[in-house]
DNA sequence: AAATACCCCTGACGGC
DNA sequence: TGCCGTCAGGGGTATT
């Protein structure tokens, strides 16, 4: 579950129940989830405090006092579930009673102030890893990453120097985490369509030749923050799965006006055309052929 | 540099 | 009921 959206909902779920407190004990139960776990990873969380929970683009980092940061990614499928003790764990097909693991339950953190934390992914495209902070924006992860979409960064000229010249589709480029990191298949979609961009036209489009800003250019900056916004209020997306550590559900599915729509009518007022899905780099997008052209203004 | 194809893994769903 | 193909919110690598 987890475009940017999804990943801030996780973040706001799991901060009251770890930050301030110590990792007591923590149970990894396989050598791997998408890539090994660090040397020794239980050992170095164990006893450390969390002294704070961020993210950056689709990654939750849980800072310790040692200096070293947990990075954590969820993949497609990884989800986390937080219970008190004592109290009775949300009904669910992958966990049953308290205090039992359910099928895909690769990680267990139990927290000083009677927390548990669940991590649970059943394609382990996910993946743990500790980094000290003093070179976490230089390490594998994050070295080449793209501006924050909720950041200052975004904004029209930084959109048209990014894509000055790529001749990629737009949906390619959006992407593109070295570019803008955080967007996945669901807000590209959606964004595409509330700026009425054709998702196969060229990302160099929203420039002019002297790389200057076309207005759709700053539309697609606005808009991005807009949805990705407008996606956080409502607790994420909730596809397969419950989108809150609490076992709870997002709601900004409701709100798609594309993606996962094709032969829908268009929402647009007046439009009669309907919602297409084509695929870009093996992936499906959804659009309206009628809102979203490929000229840039 | 940039674009595509394929890979990782499990589960859900539709068609037969 | 089962089997099979397809698809899924991610991204890494190899190949053109």
């Amino acid at each position: 579950m987890p475009e940017l959206p999804e990943v801030e909902t996780v973040r706001r779920g799991l901060e009251p129940a770890m930050v301030g407190a110590r990792f007591t004990k923590v149970i990894q139960r396989r050598p791997d989830l998408r890539f090994p776990f660090p040397e020794r990873f239980a050992e170095r969380l164990e006893g450390q405090e969390i002294t704070a929970l961020g993210r950056r683009a689709k990654y939750l980092l849980a800072d310790l006092a040692s200096g070293e940061v947990l990075v954590m990614h969820l993949g497609m499928s990884g989800r986390f579930l937080v219970t008190k003790e004592g109290a009775t764990r949300m009904p669910g097909e992958f966990h049953h009673e308290h205090g039992s693991l359910g099928a895909h339950d690769h990680v267990v953190f139990r927290i000083s102030n009677g927390a548990t934390v669940t991590y649970n992914d059943a394609r382990r495209f996910g993946f743990m890893d500790l980094v000290p902070r003093s070179t976490l924006e230089t390490s594998k992860h994050f070295a080449a990453m793209g501006i924050e979409p909720l950041g200052n960064e975004l904004s029209g000229e930084t959109i048209a120097r990014l894509f000055q010249g790529r001749r990629t589709p737009l949906k390619a480029a959006l992407l593109d985490q070295r570019l803008i990191a955080g967007l996945g298949n669901i807000y590209v979609c959606e964004a595409l369509f509330r700026t009425g961009l054709h998702p196969e036209a060229p990302a160099g489009s929203l420039a002019t030749k002297d790389g200057q800003p076309t207005d759709r250019a700053y539309q697609l900056a606005a808009v991005i923050r807009d949805v990705l916004a407008e996606a956080v209020e409502a607790g994420g997306s909730t596809l397969r799965d419950h989108a809150q550590v609490d076992g709870s559900l997002g709601y900004f599915q409701h709100s798609f006006r594309v993606y996962d729509r094709e032969g829908e009518p268009c929402v647009t007022p007046d439009c009669t055309s309907t919602v297409t899905r084509l695929v870009q780099s093996g992936r499906s997008t959804f659009y309206c052929p009628e809102c979203q052209k490929r000229s840039s203004s």
